[in-house]
DNA sequence: CCAAGGCCTGAATG
DNA sequence: ACATTCAGGCCTT
């Protein structure tokens, strides 16, 4: 059979899991980690450094997938709607910075501080003529001030960045091992990043990690669950405890099965479309 | 273990 | 105008 290859470059850079995006003609630009992609609407890219990293994920059986998780008409709603949407494989330095900046933000916002912060910890390079400032590396934000990194716009969560970057560059947090090894070792690890709790850590490691039975539970998709899904998630408390969280977290993979990730982005992308909420 | 409140910021709302 | 609310949570009490 032959595989499904389908990918809506659209739909999958916005939804959520990228910011540093832009569309220029028929073409995307995106900073990934020191890389810059360029993309066109059938998700064949060139990039800046020529690295060959599956960013959309082509490799996924994608039938499988949908096939997987297809359990109910409201996601066979949500990926017949947005089919091709793609799940990213995001350079995990820049991912994790990302989604400690997201916190308690929205995605215009969100942008403009990771904009800035490329613009002041970043190199400039240009790309098919145009300027790109690279994702900051590790060691340029931790040796930053947290009133420099503040200034970018980040408030509160500047020395949360500043601790991220230090831990990676001691490898305090590291990447490989985190993709190697399972989902809970992984989320514990993470987690004890300050600024990383259970949804950014699950945005990490769904973008970033190939851990594609993590399953981001942010207030979008608590709304879902209790629009669509009241009878089988029912809330046990008002407030998302760590309790709760993983509680639910389990829940929905024994569901949606291992690629609940997915069945997430789908559902998310329909939600927040539905609300006509603005993306890139 | 759970609930409640504070937190940077800027766009949206009244 | 100006005040208040809200936004893709986390942390502390």
């Amino acid at each position: 059979m032959q595989k499904n290859c389908t990918i809506n470059v659209e739909n999958s850079i916005n939804s959520g899991q990228v910011f540093l995006w832009k569309k220029n003609g028929d073409y995307w630009y995106g900073v990934n980690g020191q890389d810059v992609l360029c993309v066109n609407k059938n998700g064949i890219f060139s990039s800046y450094q020529n690295l060959n990293i599956d960013f959309f994920r082509k490799k996924d059986n994608l039938d499988n997938i949908i096939k997987s998780i297809s359990k109910d008409k409201i996601v066979r709603k949500a990926v017949k709607q947005y089919f091709g949407l793609r799940i990213l494989r995001q350079d995990p330095f820049q991912c994790l910075i990302s989604f400690i900046v997201s916190a308690n933000s929205n995605i215009q916002k969100i942008k403009s501080s990771l904009e800035k912060i490329t613009r002041k910890f970043g190199t400039k390079i240009e790309f098919k003529n145009q300027e790109f400032f690279l994702f900051p590396n590790p060691k340029n934000l931790a040796k930053a001030s947290i009133n420099e990194i503040r200034n970018c716009g980040v408030g509160y969560r500047a020395k949360f960045i500043k601790e991220a970057a230090n831990m990676t560059l001691l490898k305090k947090i590291d990447f490989e091992y985190l993709e190697k090894c399972n989902y809970y070792d992984a989320k514990t690890n993470i987690c004890s990043i300050p600024g990383v709790g259970n949804k950014v850590a699950d945005c990490i490691m769904l973008f970033s990690l190939n851990k594609l039975e993590a399953c981001p539970l942010d207030r979008w998709i608590i709304r879902i669950l209790e629009k669509y899904y009241s009878e089988r998630f029912h809330l046990e408390t008002k407030t998302i405890t760590d309790k709760q969280y993983s509680i639910l977290h389990e829940k929905i993979v024994n569901y949606f099965g291992p690629y609940a990730g997915y069945a997430q982005q789908f559902l998310f992308k329909m939600e927040r479309e539905n609300y006509q909420k603005k993306w890139l």
